[in-house]
RNA sequence: GCUCCCGUAGUUCAAUGGAUAGAACGCAAGCUUGCGGAGCUUGCGAUGCAGGUUCGAUUCCUGCCGGGAGCACCA
């Protein structure tokens, strides 16, 4: 990467390490790297930072890549790339096609990532859809920076939301509203509690027969069901887990490590005092007075089942960040129970989805499930597709379009903050959003398909003297990977696509691209192919598809 | 009450201590001779308040105001 090259050139000029940035100019005038090396330098040796950086200009070794270097503004040095290394950059694409971007930072690690984790007999909704989102892109994006990568799917297929949604079945005999049902009658009702708890009790001991039959029979449709959301949005898990297989494991590890980690609390729970060795954090409990694993106990299990499956130099969670200080305590107990598996593992959170109205709440089935949004959505695109009447659209592109433009809406944030879920927004197809870059990826496959047609073949021999704008952002593509993954923001690709797709766009409209008789064509078709290759790499790093007419 | 997260155009979001704070939606005005108008061009418009650190602060620190989440047997 050319951002490293110039690192190397100025750790060379510097004689010494100096903690700067090598970073590219808001503005293009002031070249396409700067750096502030002179100014963080001066600092130290109170030299003027312009006289300095004018000093480190004069020690830069001159290479084909650079046309010049100037000093500028307060102290910093501007580098402006030359013609033939933005050329010599789409050849660059073009030769490594689905491998530009990639790097092998990761390479050689085992990581395993759990995201999505929806519960059996619970709806999978948008909240869902989120967290499975940014794990799959996350995942992608670790596995292009060289990791061996596991998907994991850690699933809540006992509890009481287990006992409301067959109390709910034996009543409603439907799987679709039986939670929903269930819970509200729970709530408003003392002797459904009571039955509840009472149903909640069997299947734990699985000591009835009839309920046994039932509750597979549930988990299975379940399970059937959250596959087919699966496969439309494109992932695929390597590793199930349960909490009915975690529950006695963790409980076990508990107990193993009553008095030197985990102590007796309040009526007789087992507890863990977190504040003892932070005093930021607060005490949970791990195994309550009936007796119980709660989900910080299964936790622990989780881990150590994970790591018995696949070995891993890392543990990536994803979550919501309402569970952010709870992990906290979660992470602390770890540190004394597994300290090797704990230093491993990384907690990555996501904002909430809420809606104009609040929080969603599944219990009052007040939820948007992923099967009616994708519904809406599908709806739309089939609609825009008869409109645009491009016609013979098949039912797996509308469903790549209707998933572009939700992922899209909620990738193109930073992961760590709420997104108001505004419904029109996240099924937008103008601007910034999804089928926007799908459509500049269909639109640049129909010029390639023109070129051919009409027999212009690209070739980078006779070059424009004007470096386009599409041209200044190609070669980028890798530094937003490494960053990305580096920070675990799927958003800085979704913000850099954009930007890529408006500048070949602004490009496309006021240039010709495929011309017999324009001796710059060849090129300019070259262009387009590596922007084409780009914008496929990096849709795929987000798990959206590019379909190659739309 | 304590702990954590967050306050940027009318709205939804960007900006790894850097140069004139970027987009999108919306609004206003345009784009036929040329490959796909889900597009392009132009305009209007913002850092909650008060201090501090720094050559330089949306970014770091302190206080205040406002919003969200968590704080013993749900996950």
């Amino acid at each position: 990467m050319m951002k490293e090259k110039i690192k190397k050139l100025l750790d060379e000029a510097l004689s010494g390490p100096a903690d700067f940035t090598v970073e590219h100019p808001a503005d293009p005038k002031n070249g396409d790297y700067y750096t502030n090396a002179a100014l963080v330098l001066s600092k130290k040796t109170k030299e003027n930072p312009r006289e300095l950086a004018e000093k480190i200009i004069s020690k830069i070794k001159k290479m084909p890549e650079i046309e010049k270097a100037e000093m500028a503004g307060a102290g910093f040095i501007n580098f402006y790339l030359s013609r033939k290394f933005f050329a010599d950059s789409i050849a660059e694409i073009l030769e490594k096609k689905e491998n530009f971007g990639k790097n092998k930072n990761l390479s050689g690690q085992k990581v395993m990532v759990e995201y999505t984790d929806p519960n059996p007999f619970k709806e999978f909704h948008i909240g869902h859809l989120m967290s499975n989102t940014i794990g799959e892109s996350i995942s992608r994006m670790v596995e292009a920076c060289g990791a061996e990568v596991k998907r994991a799917c850690y699933q809540g297929d006992v509890g009481m939301h287990a006992a409301k949604a067959i109390y709910g079945y034996l009543k409603q005999k439907d799987w679709r509203i039986a939670y929903a049902y269930g819970s509200q009658m729970y709530e408003s009702d003392d002797k459904v509690k009571e039955e509840v708890l009472e149903i909640n009790k069997k299947l734990y001991e699985r000591s009835d027969d009839e309920l046994n039959k039932i509750y597979d029979e549930g988990k299975r449709a379940s399970l059937e069901k959250f596959e087919e959301i699966y496969k439309k949005l494109g992932t695929a898990f390597n590793y199930y887990f349960f909490e009915s297989e975690t529950a006695k494991l963790g409980k076990e590890i508990v107990e193993e490590n009553l008095g030197n980690v985990f102590e007796k609390g309040e009526k007789g729970a087992t507890v863990f005092h977190a504040e003892k060795f932070n005093p930021k954090l607060h005490t949970r409990v791990f195994i309550n007075s009936e007796d119980l694993p709660t989900y910080e106990a299964k936790e622990l299990g989780l881990a150590k089942l994970k790591y018995a499956k696949f070995p891993y130099d890392r543990s990536i969670v994803i979550t919501g960040n309402e569970v952010d200080q709870y992990f906290q305590v979660l992470l602390e107990a770890m540190k004394r129970v597994f300290p090797e598996l704990a230093q491993k593992t990384r907690h990555i959170s996501h904002g909430m989805l809420r809606l104009p109205s609040g929080k969603m709440s599944s219990r009052t089935g007040d939820v948007i499930t992923a099967e009616s949004l994708l519904a809406i959505i599908s709806e739309k695109v089939t609609k825009k597709v008869k409109e645009t009447n491009r016609g013979g659209m098949t039912e797996e592109f509308i469903t790549q379009v209707a998933v572009a433009a939700l992922k899209y809406s909620i990738l193109k944030q930073s992961i760590g903050s709420d997104i108001i879920y505004d419904f029109e927004k996240s099924i937008s197809f103008e601007g910034d959003s999804g089928p926007y870059l799908q459509y500049s990826y269909a639109r640049a496959r129909s010029v390639a398909e023109k070129a051919e047609k009409e027999g212009v073949l690209m070739n980078l021999e006779n070059i424009p003297e004007n470096i386009s704008e599409p041209e200044k952002l190609l070669y980028i593509f890798p530094e937003i990977v490494e960053r990305s993954t580096r920070e675990f923001e799927p958003h800085h690709v979704a913000t850099y696509l954009i930007d890529l797709a408006r500048a070949f766009n602004a490009y496309y409209s006021n240039t010709k691209i495929v011309g017999k008789e324009d001796p710059r064509s060849p090129f300019k078709v070259a262009l387009t192919e590596a922007f084409s290759i780009v914008i496929k790499n990096g849709l795929r790093l987000l798990g959206i598809r590019a379909p190659e007419k739309m």
